[in-house]
DNA sequence: GCGCATATTAAATAAATGTTTGATGTAGGT
DNA sequence: ACCTACATCAAACATTTATTTAATATGCGC
């Protein structure tokens, strides 16, 4: 945790040093500004306000604005790799993988929760080149993932059968983003305050809605 | 459908006419550039030259963008409540309800993938008057008739007991929601199209793990 | 202390944003 | 024909946007 409130990076392995450093404050002022506004809109005036550097820092830096949001889009997916190996490398059976594969998707999204918003904008906005590299650092690995875990599940009883892993893909995602992008509403409409007790709640009850939903007849 | 291939909005009873014919047109021209973008971006004029109207008449019309905005979440918003009320109307058992349900919502973000990212916004930049206002046009009375469906079905021991109205709530919003909003990653990631095929399969899978997910133990 | 690549700066740029102005057009009633 | 309320218009408004320029500062090897 930053003075701002909003979760760390994750972490660059080696202390940045000179422009290095000025690039990193702008990727961290960035993240913060999305956190807290739970968007993806903020101004270069506004991210290097933040950072103290200077605007021509972001061209001298990354080239441009939208190269500043893809090394950022980069840098927290590649986390997210990390953890599916992670699981995997734990052993664990189909069910329980499956269950807190829900809970760190959720982690993911009380860290980042501007992180899929971001990742559909540049991949509207991108040419052919940058929309194929944008998909493999996570839809299609993550997808991948999840083909493997399903046949697994099925293989040992666990799962039934004939679940398309590409619906699967959206639907665990959707479950999960929802929650996160709808914070005014559990605000404003519902009078609920996104705490660490509410969350551990949503993730038990995503977990056991797709845990049932996928129980064999 | 229009020239445009976007989906008509909610018909207005009566034929507008003088300025409410231009009103009309401005709610449409938006609804239409919403809808093919799949996003809320759209300048005034850009929305006053698909609509052919003045930039001034959205100040005439409305009194500013943000208000034309509200009418048009507005529009949406009450043909879904009267899509509840018909659907109760029918006199079903609860999982038949719900089963059509999931297949309205999945057709509303056919019809309007952007309305609930445009909810969001103009959530989170509302002040407390038009954040209740916007709260009481869908969220709440959703999330009332989600909690009297749940409660139907676990008396009749059709749904398991102990669900969350709101986390239920949010699960079905973001099931659908997420489909639409990642159009995006189907075609450039998986390579597949959005067509009636898939939306029919996709409402099949959703039901399905969802009425699995509430079956009682 | 000099020289040079690296890093940073203030200021200007051109384009786009939502809003506002005041003038102009257009019906319909009397 | 004349008035009036309604509807529309082109043009200017002040901000804000990302990017770019050219000048300057900084630190490090020698």
């Amino acid at each position: 945790m930053t003075v701002s409130g909003a979760p760390p990076l994750p972490s660059l392995g080696t202390d940045p040093t000179g422009a290095d450093a000025t690039r990193e404050r702008l990727l961290v002022a960035t993240h913060e500004l999305f956190y807290s506004r739970r968007s993806t809109v903020a101004s270069v005036a506004e991210i290097c306000g933040r950072a103290e550097a200077n605007v021509a820092m972001v061209k001298y830096c990354f080239g441009s604005k939208d190269a500043l949001l893809d090394a950022l889009i980069e840098r927290i997916t590649a986390s997210f790799q990390d953890e599916l190996e992670r699981l995997d490398g734990l052993g664990l059976g189909p069910e329980e993988t499956l269950r807190r594969h829900v809970a760190g998707i959720v982690g993911n999204y009380v860290r980042y929760p501007y992180v899929n918003r971001l990742l559909n904008e540049r991949l509207m906005a991108a040419d052919a080149d940058a929309a194929a590299r944008l998909s493999e650092v996570f839809a299609r690995p993550t997808r991948e993932w999840h083909r493997r875990l399903l046949a697994r599940g099925v293989e040992q009883g666990a799962f039934r059968d004939g679940v398309d892993p590409t619906f699967f893909f959206f639907s665990i995602m959707g479950l999960c983003e929802f929650m996160f992008l709808a914070t005014p509403w559990l605000q404003h409409a519902f009078g609920e305050a996104l705490d660490d007790t509410l969350v551990e709640r949503f993730v038990q009850h995503t977990a056991d809605l797709v845990l049932t939903g996928l129980a064999p007849a």
